[in-house]
DNA sequence: TTAATGTATGAAACGCATTTCATGTCAAGG
DNA sequence: CCTTGACATGAAATGCGTTTCATACATTAA
């Protein structure tokens, strides 16, 4: 493989020479910048992106990390990030965690050891005391509510976003109520199930664990909560559930056994995907590809300006009124 | 930032051991060992990664060539990649293109600039033999039939494939059948309609341009498909859809508007997403997971044993049989 | 006892491009 | 005629870890 040193002396010149060629320099004349690059094209040069990243100490790399590439949500998410990325010609190193704490660790590291610019945390399972020290090392951004750390996060407030769908429900004369989350523990989930229970109390209605549903993540997920609410003598009448993939699995399988929507169980779902559209479902659009695509600008935004003090950007959210309530 | 030179002034040693310690080589006295950890503990030590690419010659870092980050069907088939890529420590550089050629090739461009070691494709718009130089610099892995070029390949046999989906369909009687399909000029539509023609000839049916749909790649692609079903005055009973999200999108907005499945419209889908189980479509599993995570060993194989000569692999396929036919 | 091995360690070369600094030329302004 | 700034170019330092080569001592086999 050629490199610049063998560029210059076919070329006639100096390797600064051909770096500033390279780089479209100003101050390089015509002649000399024509014997560089028919060198160039000569010998089939490229540079060597590994001593580029070196020399100039970035990567142009923004590290995602998520806990599974085939999600949807995180689909949406990503392709938020990839079309801003793409504009700002940086490359997405796409890291899959599973939610394994080691492997969260593995890409935090990559960060120190230079091999990407910035990180974006679609979700994750470590502390946020444990991913601070981190931002020593570049912008660090969570696509999630990073509270009083030192992470900078783009969020939506998730407690009101549920509340919002519950004030919907209960004003349509709902109050038999459950929902479906995913990881119990997460903190989005545990400010839902907050809201939901404020929202309860506020009519005065009992929280019922049977309920609440959760491990809800895809939605082949919907169909287990179908046939759970099938053998309960008491059943809510109203589903608010976390993602639209889980809904329209709800819906499938509830129609499947005769269950009309909205009229027995009424479903509201999470994030506007098209399945939701196709579904005719009633959803709350959080914007994940905004989401995506304003946690890239803020990461981009703290490598160019070298920015570091954290920054907060809260979304909004929007509820699509369709069919399934 | 400290790098190793530090390391080996402050542990008493040389560079050379400390790269040794970093690196488990043999030969390094318990002493030096100790002192060189103790001395990356203190300050706070991490190997800066270019360096170390760039001295290697190597990245550890394979490139995923997808049209589009959100679509289902790359995202198994990421996932499959990802999987196989976590327990090799290998990272995934994904870039999307939008079946631009530029994007594509831009890509093509970080293999030989090595920023990467190999390229995985999971589709492209470039012909074969634009790609084929660059095989050059590194294993390039396509998940889809490479024919007679120099390229590495992972793919299924889509002409069979098809002759089977309308194999069966004409089994149970169906005459008029149509499908829906992608790109409408991809090899893989290519093949599809050859069979689909084949097929017909062979129960002596007229192909009808009206029953083939094209640009079918999203749920939601589906309800266009179901629309000018209804406008038709004569109407295939069948239809293979080259994506379980098309067919579902087809069958939600056929049982809308009363059409019953399987009776009035037959229905294959492709892939065996969890989506086909949800809505207990008949389809073609192609193992799109297996094909991501055999390209990845594939390309692995050729980046650390060094082989030169294309490899071909067919996977097989396997209609699962269920109610939308 | 000698030759051959194994263990241990450091100096220096290598991978490659960027960038600062120094130097030099030439034209415009005073 | 001299100063100043724009233009042009190269030498050398810099970023950092890996690896080869040379060296030296300690064993072990012959």
């Amino acid at each position: 493989m050629p490199n610049i040193k063998q560029i210059a002396k076919i070329a006639g010149v100096s390797v600064s020479t051909v770096s500033r060629v390279i780089n479209h320099h100003a101050y390089v004349s015509e002649d000399k910048r024509r014997a560089v690059m028919e060198a160039i094209v000569q010998l089939n040069y490229s540079r060597n992106l590994n001593a580029v990243h070196l020399s100039k100490g970035t990567t142009n790399i923004i590290g995602v990390m998520v806990p599974s590439i085939n999600h949807a949500y995180f689909s949406r998410l990503m392709e938020g990030i990839s079309s801003e990325a793409l504009m700002k010609d940086y490359q997405l190193m796409v890291c899959q965690t599973n939610y394994n704490p080691v492997s969260e660790g593995k890409v935090l590291d990559m960060l120190k050891m230079k091999q990407m610019d910035g990180i974006i945390i679609g979700s994750k399972t470590l502390a946020w005391e444990q991913i601070e020290p981190f931002t020593e090392y570049g912008p660090i951004v969570a696509c999630e509510d990073a509270g009083t750390s030192a992470i900078s996060s783009v969020y939506l407030d998730h407690y009101d976003c549920f509340r919002q769908g519950m004030r919907y429900l209960i004003e349509r004369g709902h109050r038999q109520i459950g929902f479906c989350l995913g990881r119990a523990d997460s903190a989005n989930s545990l400010k839902r199930r907050r809201a939901y229970e404020d929202a309860l109390a506020a009519i005065h209605e009992a929280v019922r664990e049977e309920w609440m549903f959760y491990q809800c993540l895809r939605i082949e997920d919907g169909l287990a909560v179908v046939h759970q609410w099938l053998r309960m003598r008491e059943r809510p009448t109203a589903l608010l559930v976390t993602s639209d993939q889980v809904a329209a699995g709800i819906i499938t399988e509830a129609r499947k056994n005769g269950i009309r929507i909205p009229e027995d169980l009424a479903v509201i779902g999470f994030d506007n995907q098209p399945i939701a559209q196709v579904f005719d479902l009633t959803t709350i659009d959080n914007q994940l590809f905004e989401m995506g695509s304003a946690a890239f600008q803020m990461a981009y935004d703290h490598i160019t300006k070298k920015r570091t003090k954290p920054e907060n950007r809260e979304l909004g959210y929007l509820l699509i009124e369709r069919s399934t309530v």
